[in-house]
DNA sequence: ATTTCGACTTAGGAACCACAGT
DNA sequence: ACTGTGGTTCCTAAGTCGAAAT
C-alpha cells in the first residue's frame, strides 16, 4: 500500500479527543499515587507528541556521529573472545530445555550416536534422532553454536550493465548524459516506474537526493537538473520493459540453458560443512543495490542502497579453515571465527545502519534445533498460564500504577495476541504494539468495549472493536485520564523489558512473543479437535484451513487484497449463475416433456424461477459472447496453422457459419426468455436430464463454497502462522489421525523445514 | 537505569512456476 | 496447445529481545 494510502487511512481515523462520558470511578479505579518512583517519569507525557504539530521532542537526540568510533573499538574486544572460552562454557551451562526432546528412536541410535561418527556426509543427517542435540551444547542453549564451520563464501549481484547510448534520461524534453553511477541510480527508479512506489512523494524525494548526490560524486551532467518534476524516466521505462519482454519470449531450450549454468555455478554457495555435515546456505546472495523499499510510511523509503562489495563483507567460518577467495581485485572486509553466532556473513547496510547476515537454511539443523525449543517454550507456557492469568487479574486492581499497567498489557498480550511494541525512532514508519500503544489508538465505548485502531509491524493495520474484562476497561480509562492527549503513551511505566523480566519470574524463557506462540498452536490445537474424522480429503483439508484461518485471525496476519480479486469473485458470481440457468432450464424442459412429474416432486421444482428476467438475459449475453469469442479464436489459430501448413480445418466460410448459428442461437434464448419456455432438445429424456441436472447441482455447491472460501481468504494470510506459530507436530499429528496426505498441508520446503515433527511425532502428541 | 547494539525471528509482497480449464 | 490463476518460493524489511555500553 502506497503512503498516500495510510494517509488515507489515518485521517478516517476516529481521533477520540476528548471522550464525552464521565468518569465516575469508584475504589478500584480510583488514580494512583505513583508510589512507585516519585515520578521520574513526569516527562513521560512529552513522549511522542510529535505526531504532526507541537513537536519539539527532544527526547533521543543522540549524537550519531560517534558511533563509528565506538564501532572500531568494540571490533577488538570481539576477537580476543574466541576460541578458548568456547571450551569451557561448553561444558556447564545447559539446563537442557523443559519437557526432554523427542526421544522415541534413541535406543535405536544407541550404538552409533556414541561419538555420532558414521551418518555424516549422507546428508540425511537427523538431528532429532541423535542424543548429542538432546544435553550436549551443540547449538545448546549456552553459547557455542557448532565446532566447524565451512563454505565458500556468498554471491555477489552482477556488475551495472549500462544502457545502449539511445536510451537516456530527459530533462525537460532533453536528453541527459548521465555517468554510469548515476545511470545505475536512474535506472532503478525507471524500472519500477509501473509500482506504486514512485508515485509517492517521500520515495521520489528520497530517490532525487540521493540520485543528485551521486550525480554530484561522478562529475555531474550536461543539463542542470534541479527539480523532480521535470525528468523524464519513461524512455528508459520503455527499455527495460522490452529486456523483460525479451528475456520472457526466449525459447525454452534458452532458458533452461541459462538457469543450468546459473545453478552451476550457484551450486558450492548453496551449501557449507557443518560440524562436518553438508547443511543448506539460507540467503547465500548478497543483496543488489536498489531503492529501498520501505513499508507504511516509511521516511526513507525510496533512498538509495547502496551497493555491497566484498570489502564491506565480514565473513564467519571455522579456525582452521580454508578461506574461500574474494572476486578478483577484491578483498574481504574481515574474517571471524565466532563459533558463538549462527551467520556465516554479514554486512552493515546503509539505509538504517544495521547488519544483514547470511544465514543457515530453514532445514538446518541449526535453524531447525531452535525452532523446536521455540515450540517447547510454548508448549511449557501451559503449565504456568493459569497462575500467569490469575496474577494479573488480580494486579488489575493493584495500588501501584506500574503493576496495574503490566497487568493490563499482559491481559491484551495474552487475549488479543499484540506484540510487545517497542520504541521505534523518527526515521522509521510509526508503528506501534502493546508497550507503545498511544492515546489515540484506543478509544473506550462503557460499559466495556474498547476499538483499536492501530498500525502494527509492517505498518498492517490492526482494527478492532472488543469487548474487554471489566476492570481492564477501567485502567485504560485511567491510563487516558488528562493531561495525557494525544501522541501520549498509554503504557508510560513499562517497557517490554521490564515486561519480560516479569516473565521470566514465572518461566525461563518467557517473552511477550512466547504468548504469541502458545496461543496460535493452542488455539489451532482446539480447532483441529472440533473436526469429525469424515468425507473427503479434500473436504477435511478445507476444515484444516479453516482452523489456521482462526488462528492467522487471532495474530491478525493479512495481505492485501490482489487487484483482480473483485473481477475474479464476479466471475465465479456468473459462473454459478450461469450453472444454475442451465439447471432450471432443464427442470423447465423436463416439465414440458412430462408435466405429471411437478406432482410427483414439487420440491424439486421448487426454485425454478430463482433468476429474474434481467440475470436471464445477463447469462444469455455471457453465454453467447463467448461462444463467438471462442469461434473467433479458433479461427486465429487456424490461420496461423494455414499460413504455416497450407491446410485449415476451420476456413473463414466456417466461421461464417458458426456465427451464423450462434445468431440463431441467440434469437431461440430471445424468444426462450420472451414465453419462459425453452426448446426441447433432440434426443431428451426425463432420467438424462435428471442426471445432468444433478451433476449441475454438485457443479453449484462446489463452486458456492469455492466462493465462499476465497472471499474469507481475501485478506487473511495463512503462510504466517503455519511458518512461525503453529506447531508443525500439531498439523503432522492431524495429518495422521485423519489419513490426510501431509503434502495437502505442507508445501514441499515447509515438509523439508519440518521434516523433525513429521518423522519424531506420533499420533497421541499434544502440544 | 537507560540506551544502543547485535543477532535472531517474523512478515507481506514480488517473482516465479505448475497446472487446471478451455 | 495456451493461458490465466493460484500456490510456492524468493526477497528483504521490520519486528523482538538479551547483552553490552554508557
Amino acid at each position: 500500500m502506497s503512503s498516500s494510502d495510510d494517509e488515507v487511512v489515518l485521517s478516517k481515523r476516529a481521533r477520540p479527543a476528548k471522550n464525552s462520558y464521565q468518569e465516575s470511578d469508584e475504589e478500584d479505579d480510583t488514580p494512583l499515587a505513583d508510589i512507585s518512583n516519585g515520578n521520574l517519569k513526569e516527562e513521560s507525557g512529552k513522549k511522542r507528541k510529535s505526531s504532526s504539530k507541537n513537536s519539539s521532542k527532544p527526547k533521543k537526540q543522540k549524537v550519531k556521529k560517534e558511533k563509528k568510533e565506538k564501532k572500531e573499538k568494540k571490533e577488538k574486544h570481539k576477537k580476543s573472545k574466541l576460541k578458548t572460552e568456547v571450551k569451557s562454557e561448553a561444558s556447564e551451562s545447559l539446563q537442557t530445555p523443559e519437557s526432554s526432546p523427542i526421544k522415541k528412536k534413541a535406543e535405536k541410535e544407541e550404538l552409533k550416536s556414541e561419538k555420532e561418527e558414521d551418518d555424516e556426509d549422507d546428508d540425511k543427517f537427523k538431528w532429532w534422532e541423535d542424543d548429542t542435540y538432546n544435553d550436549t551444547n551443540i547449538n545448546g542453549n549456552g553459547e557455542k553454536k557448532w565446532d566447524t564451520l565451512e563454505h565458500n563464501g556468498v554471491i555477489f549481484p552482477p556488475p551495472y550493465e549500462p544502457l545502449p547510448s539511445y536510451v537516456k534520461l530527459y530533462y525537460d524534453g532533453k536528453p541527459v548524459n548521465l555517468p554510469l553511477e548515476a545511470e545505475e541510480v536512474a535506472g532503478f527508479f525507471a524500472a519500477m516506474l509501473d509500482s506504486d512506489h514512485t508515485k509517492n512523494p517521500v520515495f521520489q524525494q528520497n530517490f532525487f537526493k540521493d540520485f543528485l548526490i551521486v550525480l554530484k560524486e561522478n562529475g555531474g551532467s550536461n543539463v542542470e537538473i534541479t527539480d523532480f518534476n521535470r525528468l523524464d524516466f519513461t524512455k528508459m521505462f520503455d527499455y527495460f520493459v522490452k529486456l523483460r519482454e525479451e528475456k520472457k519470449s526466449m525459447s525454452r531450450e534458452d532458458k533452461k540453458r541459462i538457469k543450468e549454468e546459473r545453478d552451476k555455478f550457484e551450486e558450492p554457495f548453496k551449501t557449507c560443512l557443518l560440524n562436518g555435515r553438508k547443511e543448506q546456505v539460507g540467503n547465500y546472495k548478497v543483496e543488489p543495490p536498489g531503492l529501498f523499499r520501505g513499508r507504511g510510511a516509511h521516511p526513507k523509503t525510496g533512498r538509495l542502497k547502496k551497493r555491497v562489495l566484498p570489502e564491506d563483507i565480514t565473513l564467519n567460518l571455522g579456525i582452521n579453515v580454508k578461506i574461500p577467495e574474494p572476486p578478483q581485485g577484491h578483498k574481504w572486509g574481515e574474517i571471524r571465527h565466532d563459533n558463538t553466532v549462527a551467520w556465516l556473513a554479514m554486512w552493515r547496510e546503509n539505509i538504517s545502519d544495521s547488519f544483514k547476515y547470511v544465514k543457515f537454511a530453514a532445514t538446518s539443523s541449526i535453524k531447525g534445533l531452535s525452532d523446536f525449543k521455540k515450540f517447547e517454550t510454548a508448549r511449557n507456557l501451559k503449565y504456568h498460564i493459569d497462575a500467569i492469568r490469575n496474577d494479573y487479574t488480580k494486579l488489575l486492581k493493584d495500588q501501584l500504577m506500574q503493576n496495574r499497567q503490566m497487568a493490563t498489557a499482559t491481559y491484551l498480550i495474552d487475549i488479543f495476541a499484540l506484540r510487545a511494541g517497542g520504541e521505534k525512532g523518527e526515521d522509521e514508519a510509526d508503528t506501534v504494539g502493546c508497550c507503545s500503544l498511544r492515546y489515540e489508538h484506543v478509544t473506550l465505548k462503557p460499559p466495556n468495549k474498547v476499538i483499536f485502531d492501530f498500525l502494527g509491524k509492517d505498518s498492517i493495520r490492526f482494527y478492532q472493536e472488543v469487548e474487554v474484562d471489566k476492570q481492564v476497561f477501567k485502567n485504560l480509562r485511567i491510563f487516558k485520564k488528562s493531561p495525557k492527549q494525544p501522541g501520549d503513551d498509554l503504557f508510560d511505566r513499562i517497557t517490554p523489558s521490564i515486561l519480560n523480566k516479569q516473565f521470566q519470574t514465572y518461566m525461563k524463557g518467557l517473552t511477550a512473543k512466547v504468548f504469541r506462540t502458545y496461543n496460535a498452536s493452542k488455539t489451532m490445537q482446539d480447532q483441529l479437535d472440533l473436526i469429525k474424522n469424515e468425507g473427503t480429503v479434500a473436504e477435511k483439508v478445507t476444515k484444516f484451513n479453516a482452523a489456521n484461518r482462526t488462528v492467522a485471525i487471532l495474530c491478525n496476519h493479512q495481505r492485501t487484497v490482489s487487484k483482480t480479486h473483485s473481477t475474479s469473485i464476479a466471475k465465479i458470481q456468473d459462473r454459478i449463475l450461469e450453472l444454475k440457468w442451465q439447471k432450471n432450464r432443464l427442470k423447465k424442459i423436463i416439465l414440458l416433456i412430462n408435466p405429471d412429474e411437478k406432482s410427483k416432486n414439487s420440491k424439486f421444482f421448487k426454485g425454478i424461477n430463482e433468476l429474474n428476467k434481467t440475470q436471464i438475459k445477463n447469462v444469455h449475453k455471457i453465454v453467447i459472447e463467448r461462444m463467438i469469442d471462442q469461434a473467433q479464436k479458433k479461427r486465429l489459430r487456424e490461420k496461423e496453422k494455414e499460413s504455416l501448413t497450407g491446410t485449415c480445418a476451420f476456413t473463414d466460410e466456417d466461421l461464417k457459419k458458426k456465427l451464423e448459428s450462434i445468431k440463431e442461437l441467440q434469437q431461440e434464448y430471445a424468444e426462450e426468455l420472451a414465453s419462459g419456455d425453452p426448446k426441447i432438445p433432440k434426443g431428451a429424456s426425463v432420467d438424462k436430464l435428471k442426471n445432468q441436472i444433478e451433476n449441475l447441482e454438485n457443479r453449484i455447491t462446489n463452486t458456492q463454497f469455492q466462493l465462499q472460501d476465497k472471499e474469507d481468504n481475501s485478506e487473511v494470510s495463512l503462510g504466517t502462522s503455519k511458518l512461525n506459530y503453529i506447531d508443525p507436530r500439531l498439523i503432522a499429528v492431524f495429518s495422521k489421525k485423519f489419513e490426510v496426505p501431509i503434502e495437502k498441508l505442507f508445501s514441499k520446503t515447509l515438509r523439508e523445514k519440518f521434516n523433525w515433527a513429521i518423522e519424531s511425532v506420533d499420533e497421541n502428541w499434544r502440544f
